[in-house]
DNA sequence: GTATCTATACCGACTGGTTGGTATGGTGAC
DNA sequence: GTCACCATACCAACCAGTCGGTATAGATAC
């Protein structure tokens, strides 16, 4: 028993990433404080990563499967109309938000608004990890798609991202989560007008 | 003449945060680089700021300053009717963009995202200027509203930030401002729904 | 059974360099 | 003189990364 807790050390270092970079950003974050929010040393840190940019690399890929086996198992998939799917999945992005901004914002939009143009390796690391969610929405949206509407269905699903980002963006700059709700309030009225055609 | 090129270390000092704190962040901009940047030693840098956080704070006036009165000259508010001006915002925007994603993307975006949390100050500063500018469009948005529509104006002015600065973070996990136009292409059509009602 | 070898996981003191910030001294305008 | 402005030298704290070493477990040999 008590596996749940007692995880391996490069795990606890990739959530507490995950945990002190959404709230302190990348380079605020020191190897020594992600140690010892993981509860390792830094011996042990620098056995299983190269460098806290490869950290970093990891980190991103780690939140990209965490949050795609969430997303892959969450009850939004039910409906059998896919537009009713689209918009369950709006919903969804709703009903997770908290007070809390540190848990409920985007990891790999935070990392890669600080980093992108100095360190390549984690840019190409969100930008993967924000196009393969994104791309999780396209064959709904093009089953939703009216015949003959002018609008393509990854475009829309880099939208739909597009708008959540930006309300994290706008909550941190508020700092209530209420914004993130409203904008995606006006995302929903715009997605449910291109799907009625 | 030449005064143009010869500002004061003060303002050339605001103008290497903007410069630099788009491209690497707030963190990763040392008060060194800055005044690098600025051409000023930094017995000159603590002299006009008492820390590098009230440097930050200055930075988001100047920047909610000069970006003010750029848009405040702007050639967007001269259709007659309310609804076109708010479209030609849109379409000044998109219209300012370019591949230099540190040159045409947003400092106080860029700032709060990494700075939320640990420096109120910081947050507080980024917050006001995002929302000043947001207001600017209240009036054109009330104007333009068709009676009886179910949006209010305030609102749909957070609505157009927050699809900019989603956009920005976009493009910057992309790599391409092309990301930026695509995303102000819907966002322009949602409000063209909006205002005709 | 046990001695030996190998690989992985982990530890924490240490290093060279950088950080934000300070102390102090100079210089030109009024 | 004095005061705003700027320069230089300096500091303690902190940074990412290194290094020599230990602990443990599994495999192989005899």
């Amino acid at each position: 028993m008590d596996t749940a807790v007692t995880l391996d050390a490069r795990t606890r270092l990739l959530q507490a990433a995950l945990h002190l970079v959404r709230r302190q950003g990348w380079t605020a974050t020191s190897v020594d404080a992600l140690c010892a929010d993981a509860g390792v040393t830094k011996g042990s840190f620098f056995h299983h990563f190269r460098s806290k940019e490869a950290l970093g690399v990891a980190a991103a890929a780690h939140w990209g499967e965490t949050t795609g086996a969430m997303f892959a198992a969450a009850p939004y998939h039910a409906p059998a109309d896919p537009a009713a799917r689209v918009l369950a999945y709006i919903d969804f992005r709703a009903a997770l938000l908290h007070e809390d901004l540190g848990a409920c914002t985007c990891f790999a939009g935070t990392l890669v608004q600080e980093t992108w143009a100095s360190h390549p390796a984690l840019r190409a690391a969100c930008g993967e990890v924000i196009r393969a969610h994104a791309a999780t929405l396209e064959a709904d949206l093009a089953a939703a798609r009216p015949p003959g509407a002018h609008w393509a269905p990854d475009s829309v699903a880099r939208f739909i991202q597009t708008v959540l980002q930006g309300a994290f963006v706008m909550a941190k700059a508020t700092g209530s989560a209420e914004t993130i709700r409203e904008q995606i309030g006006h995302l929903r009225g715009y997605l449910v007008g291109l799907m009625e055609g």
